[in-house]
DNA sequence: GATGAATGAGTTTTCATTCAT
DNA sequence: AATGAATGAAAACTCATTCAT
């Protein structure tokens, strides 16, 4: 008995779902050009053949990831008011990113530090400014913060710029299983901005 | 009538350090699968079959770039009680890379952040401790700094710790040109370690 | 709907199969180095890349040879016995090699007489030791023989190995089409152990 | 104080044959593909651009070469009547070749085998024919041979040529050091042409 | 005459993409 | 929809040949 439309879909939506994870997973570690097509397949335990199916290349699936690391970055950003708490407890929040977010963030590094992406990749970075989807979104925040003097005082926007930038970077770290580097507690980054031990 | 030994060495020597600097700027930014041999050639304004008269593969000339910036950063830290000042000065310092200190802090994040590297330059990172060659080296300093009141208190090797990985990740960031990460100037960055606005 | 294990299976013995054809019969008159893949791909009548789906590399898929034919010695020999006719006639057959038998022969000399092999091949070769496969298969044969009065009397050991060394030269002559050499009759080269017209 | 003519026109002379040497000897074991001219340079201790001075290419080398087996194989034959004793002493002196001469068959054991040698080689080996050189020359002796006893009866063209490529064939085996074979002497040889133990 | 650094054409190898089933 | 064999273009690598000294 034939699948009807509907259960197609379903299967359609799953595939589609389980190859963006594992495109995220591996491009995330390795960059475009690090990562083999076969990678990525075995991560999703599917046919090199079916990624055809679903994605037109390697590169449609790569800007797609982009395109969805950008829209998750703008929620997160959007959502940081929505929390409870001071200004620096929701800082605090923003801190304590989870995995799928640190694969994100990574994925957004690698189109930033590689010249080998599509050039279509390097568009949607670009016209995500950190300007408006970070700066923007957490001035006020900041500025409420410098008022309860939970925040250093300073220019509230150069402020967050410098602290998402570290953000980013350890983001970006992958912090190994070695030990090599040690991920700083959530207090230590935030001095940056409370400039308080 | 050919050169005599002398000559010889030193147009092997320049050639030598001509692609050593070339695949340490391509490389680093790059990556070891990103970077095509034919740009590292090019930047040095070689052949591409040159390139094997002077190293046997790709993969020799990323290692032994990889044992260079491993040196590097192990004379960087064993310099830092030379310098001039106070603990916190010394470390303001540490914090001013140059130029090419910054590459081979790239280079070594390339080593530890992708899998496709060569086994030998995985090893040799791993022998390369941070333990060793960083948190050892410091933390006399550190305690110093903290019995001067210069430095925030609590465990000076995991204060170094956390202080050295977001200096690495922000080595790592490559601040890019078009501004969308702002790399934060000194005092800030110190203020992890000293806890003080 | 993809095909089922089995298809694939016969597909890739075939496959499989076909490229170690071509390259024995490439390989065993141009040697290693004198055999481009595209020729072993133009004989097996496939593209170059799918070479790669088989065999890791050149020199894997030449060592898959050298061990076939270590194979195809080694039954050859132990095959003499269950011949049927006298001591000699048992011989005569031996010096009937068929065509496949040829290639075999000359890929082993190959072997011998290039430096420019994998190191395994060399071991292979060496480990299959003439002494063992060869001299103490026909032993008895040729004891059998004197006995008869069929062949020279004479240490049967040595008497082997100097008419096995006159086979597998002839075999590697590769008699070409030009009619330099002419290939002699059975019973012509039979005389360097029997020792009569 | 500069050489005068007659003593550079000596050292010209002395690494025009240092080069032939060396490149008699790597040709003829491993082939024209198989030799690199780098190790035609260290076998004869010049460097690789000298050997530009002294033949306009690898090709030219080697079919040089080809021309001195020629020379060489056709002083040899008409040099058999000359050496002393009955035919099948004379005989037994041509299976008894010195090194360098069994380096000349090797080599032309190569064009023979190998189809990635120039055209030209090709062609002087074929115009070389074992008829003229070989057959027509040992006629005679064979046939006296022949009514003496010594040799058995038989067509004697047929007989040579057989006899002949034996020879040619044990020639190219170079006995390798690991004794897998070994040559025979030279009354088992012989056996052939006489028919007797 | 002599050297060895330098080049580039040709070969091996990799891998995204296509295709028959 | 799904598979994996097959292709070919591009990258790594080799080596005969040239060239400045």
């Amino acid at each position: 008995m034939p699948l009807n439309e509907e259960q197609l879909q379903q299967i359609r939506d799953e595939r589609r779902d389980q190859i963006l994870k594992a495109g995220l997973k591996v491009f995330a570690r390795r960059g475009l050009v690090g990562t083999k097509l076969s990678m990525i397949a075995t991560e999703a335990r599917i046919s090199q053949g079916l990624l055809y199916h679903y994605f037109k290349s390697k590169d449609e699936l790569f800007i797609t990831l982009i395109e969805q690391a950008l829209q998750e970055l703008k929620n997160e950003m959007q959502n940081v008011y929505k929390l409870p708490g001071s200004p620096l407890e929701k800082l605090r929040n923003l801190v304590q990113f989870d995995d799928e977010g640190q694969l994100y963030f990574m994925l957004i590094h690698q189109v930033r530090t590689s010249d080998e992406v599509p050039e279509k990749a390097k568009e949607l970075i670009k016209q995500y400014s950190m300007e408006t989807y970070v700066i923007d979104q957490l001035e006020l925040l900041f500025i409420e913060g410098q008022e309860l003097g939970e925040l250093a005082s300073g220019d509230p926007r150069k402020l967050i710029s410098c602290f998402f930038t570290v953000l980013s970077a350890l983001m970006t770290l992958n912090i190994s299983e070695d030990g090599a580097y040690q991920m700083p507690e959530a207090d230590l980054i935030l001095r940056i901005v409370t400039g308080r031990p």
